[in-house]
RNA sequence: GGCGAGUUACCCAAGCGGCCAAAGGGAUCUGACUGUAAAUCAGCUGUCUACGACUUCGGGGGUUCGAAUCCCUCACUCGCCA
């Protein structure tokens, strides 16, 4: 229903541009070999991702946007979960990972493939493919990895490769196993070109030295010219690491990120950000954008491009309902300050949007600011409450030890608050 | 295989027998200002049954009235020499 409604701008001469327009392409191969290849006949392409956590984030969402698009001009995706990519671990610029269990891998991939095969459409002649090179790796032996594959890789071209250069000019150094990840994504490319004839390759920035090494691969096996598209970091202007809420990675799972966190994560998008996370994240025209461009110019304090990204993107990611229960919380949770005012049904809906918690009436407020997730521990919450930062219906806790007694009656539920947006509901026995 | 250096809280980094729950910086968080913004200024930042107690300085063991600090050992990292 959702991918139905989207569509790219016809205003482009033809996606690469659009890609180009919206800020999604950082380095590529060929430039004018891709605009080409992408306007013309269906090809095919691919991107990876690797099972590093039970759910996609942020920064993978970008990359299926990208995918999404390229489908949209007619192009036939490969979703990659990377069920033996995982195994391995993609060396990280500071530290060596944690190799997980193969029983969790196995587990994460199987929720990765729910999370990606919704973003792209599977009607149609081009429609999505999911597949996993642990199907082509899983019975390959040691021996014939290193004669087949190996072979073809120069040791010094590895070595010089972003991610492992830094690794070995940092303190932490880089297992065989890290290093030798490069040759199985360059594999991978080789083996999905084989078998489906794939010839394109997207993925951040940060991706393409592995990347290349399928290109190259490609290139020395085969005689053929592959491509690959490396989009940018996305980036917080004011020098943050973007697509983090206090600390922590907004993940496009509902139970591991809540639609209202999602949402409020959005609509708190900073002025200057806020234009280039419209063309990255929704299927908005450029015509669109740039009105909006302007109202953020002319009235930035109505924030109207920050309301229409936070709901556009939610949609996307949870549903047209979901967005609209979320909306509607937010707007009676910070629309006035006059709770009261509320009709209990609509502040009851609300509230179950919040992080919520039923309690007996003599809890203390630093118990439930712990219960509800709003601070990690019960000192956290007593400091919060020592600086002033929390209220329970906006009337703000000045003693530590305080419990709702007298603030929340039996039976009643209230909004409890910590610093200016934080918010959980509670419910009261 | 040999030798040397190192492993401190979210990150960087001081500390080298008691005055260390551990300097400083960054980051987070809270307050003021405000547009549920940015910038700026101020404050907080181990846990708890909370003017006290408990657990932390790579893991384990030991010396000592007392250890992040000394000794032994294991693991890992970096560098130099083979």
């Amino acid at each position: 229903m959702i991918l139905a409604s989207q569509q790219n701008d016809a205003t482009f001469d033809d996606v690469w541009e659009e890609l180009l327009w919206r800020g999604l392409v950082h380095v590529s191969t060929d430039q004018a070999a891709l605009k080409e290849l992408l306007a013309g006949e269906p090809i095919t392409y691919y991107c990876g991702f690797d099972p590093t956590a039970p759910s996609l984030h942020l920064g993978n969402l970008v990359q299926l946007l990208v995918l999404r698009r390229i489908q949209l001009a007619g192009h036939k995706p490969l979703g990659l979960v990377g069920g033996s990519t995982g195994l391995i671990g993609d060396p990280r610029p500071t530290a060596e990972r944690t190799l997980n269990t193969k029983e969790t891998v196995a587990d994460w991939v199987e929720r990765l493939e729910v999370q990606v095969s919704r973003f792209l459409s599977s009607e149609g002649d081009n429609a999505v493919r999911l597949v996993n090179n642990l199907d082509w790796t899983a019975g390959l032996s040691a021996i014939d990895f290193l004669r087949d594959i190996g072979k073809h890789y120069r040791i010094g071209t590895m070595l010089k490769k972003d991610a492992v250069a830094s690794r070995l000019n940092s303190e932490a150094g880089i297992s065989y196993t890290e290093f030798s990840y490069q040759i199985l994504q360059g594999f991978d490319f080789l083996e999905l070109y084989r078998q489906y004839g794939c010839v394109l390759q997207s993925g951040g920035s940060d991706q393409w030295g592995n990347l290349t090494s399928g290109t190259d691969l490609i290139h020395r096996v085969e005689g053929v010219h592959a491509h690959a598209i490396g989009t940018p970091l996305i980036t917080n202007s004011d020098g943050t690491k973007f697509g983090k809420s206090e600390g922590n990675a907004i993940w496009l799972d509902a139970e591991m990120c809540s639609p209202y966190r999602f949402y409020q994560f959005w609509l708190n998008t900073d002025d200057a950000d806020v234009i280039s996370r419209l063309k990255v994240f929704t299927f908005l025209s450029r015509a669109r954008i740039e009105e909006l461009e302007e109202l953020v110019e002319r009235e930035p304090f109505r924030r109207e491009a920050q309301k229409v990204l936070a709901h556009e993107v939610t949609t996307l990611v949870h549903g047209a309902d979901a967005t609209a229960a979320v909306i509607a919380a937010s707007e009676a949770l910070f629309g006035r300050g006059d709770l009261a005012a509320l009709d209990p049904d609509t502040l009851e809906a609300a509230l179950r949007e919040l992080p919520n918690t039923t309690t007996s009436p003599d809890a203390p407020v630093a118990q439930l600011l712990v219960d509800t997730g709003l601070v990690s521990s019960v000192s956290e919450g007593r400091r919060a409450i020592a600086q002033g930062g929390v209220s329970i219906d906006n009337v703000r806790i000045d003693d530590e030890t305080a419990t709702i007694e007298g603030r929340v009656p039996p039976g009643g539920m209230a909004v409890l608050r910590r610093g200016k947006k934080t918010l959980a509901g509670v419910f009261v026995q």
